[in-house]
DNA sequence: AAATGCACTCTATGGGTAATAGTGCAATCC
DNA sequence: GGATTGCACTATTACCCATAGAGTGCATTT
């Protein structure tokens, strides 16, 4: 359990909830990821409200009003958006697959997504200490978070053709999110370096054999 | 992910790691209960900082300075004590009973602690209002669930004889912790009264159809 | 032995104010 | 033509300080 919230670093724009990122929309989120990647080293070296928003753009090379057409809040700067799910992994996933079983495609779209995060161990590190320092950030991050996972268990309601009232699609969403967790734990805290796609992996394998023991 | 914290309702004092609620804890047990439902009933009506530890004190019938011979600060008064693991329960499960299967016993042990903690919906709806108007107080929950899991961790590295870096413990109770947090949120969404217990063993029971679809 | 009274220390909250986040619109720039 | 920006404004939050209340230790009472 743990209160754990989603720590996103280099992040990604958040598209409408289903697009492909191309020309006009892949400059605009680059931009964004720079704002974020700024924000977060400000916020872990001054603290979330010991850093202006004009101080912001001016590090970033922007005016102060341009911020707020990448992120709503500055809260959102920091935190940056969450992946977008690619359209042909979500066509993919909605003809169910790419194995037909369930838990196995949501852990493939979660690899997805966690691939274009790829964050480096000191960054999540920094982020949740921004996060544990701020309450206030720590909620948003895991309303935020909330909402994004709503959206897969829909999927998920969906593809299955589950009744309403299934609880299926909160626990698969569930178990994925404990193991994503739990992974980023064991990325935070490792000293080898390895890239957070294969703790996740690790972690996924380590489920499956506790399940299949 | 969810940021759920444990929502204890009708806590039951934290005793020592392992023991036998016997005679005098008992009594003292029961004290630190009374205190816990009132301390929620008070913080739901007012808010965490609407009632003081005086009004606490009056309402339960002690005196100011008893309620930290219960509770070491007021945040804990109304967080409860977290539910204690009974010698018996424990024994079986270090001698890697009863099933020997360790996600299956640990999800036995995780049913055991429940059914000490019988919540009622309106109380976790409750007590989760208050979380989430306190930060604060929800950083804490999530603090001490975080040691309360961990030594968990720590006892199932011991009966399956892992070694200290193996990250299966770690897994095991993520999953475990992923599927009592969902149960939860269903349990207090749900309008159909029934027992926390049961909505968890209907958790456990997707879970498991999921993984052997 | 536990509860309590009491006096004290420490910390967090409340209120007022100023700084800053956030907003809308028009002008400018690429 | 669309994005950026400047600007003036509104709304909200952080800061500061004093006070209330949480927390603490000890002696007395039950």
């Amino acid at each position: 359990m743990g209160n754990s919230a989603i720590l996103s670093s280099r992040p990604v724009v958040t598209p409408p909830p289903v697009s492909v990122v191309a020309g006009r929309s892949r400059r605009r989120h680059d931009a964004a990821r720079a704002v974020t990647l700024v924000a977060q080293r400000l916020a872990t070296e001054h603290g979330l409200d010991g850093f202006t928003m004009e101080q912001l753009a001016d590090a970033v090379g922007v005016s102060r009003r341009t911020l707020f057409n990448y992120f709503p809040t500055k809260d959102d700067a920091v935190l940056g958006e969450l992946p977008p799910v690619e359209e042909r992994a979500l066509e993919t996933f909605r003809a169910r697959g790419p194995s037909g079983r369930l838990l196995l495609d949501l852990g493939v779209l979660a690899t997805h997504l966690i691939g274009a995060i790829s964050p480096e161990p000191e960054e999540v590190r920094a982020l949740q200490l921004v996060l544990e320092r701020n309450p206030r950030l720590m909620v948003k991050a895991n309303a935020r978070f909330e909402d994004y996972v709503a959206g897969f268990r829909r999927e998920i309601a969906e593809r299955e053709g589950y009744a309403a009232d299934d609880i299926r699609p909160r626990v698969a969403v569930a178990v994925v999110v404990s193991l994503y967790e739990s992974a980023l734990k064991e990325f935070a805290a490792g000293s080898d370096r390895r890239p957070f796609t294969e703790i996740f992996a690790e972690t996924v394998a380590a489920a499956r054999s506790l399940v299949h023991e």
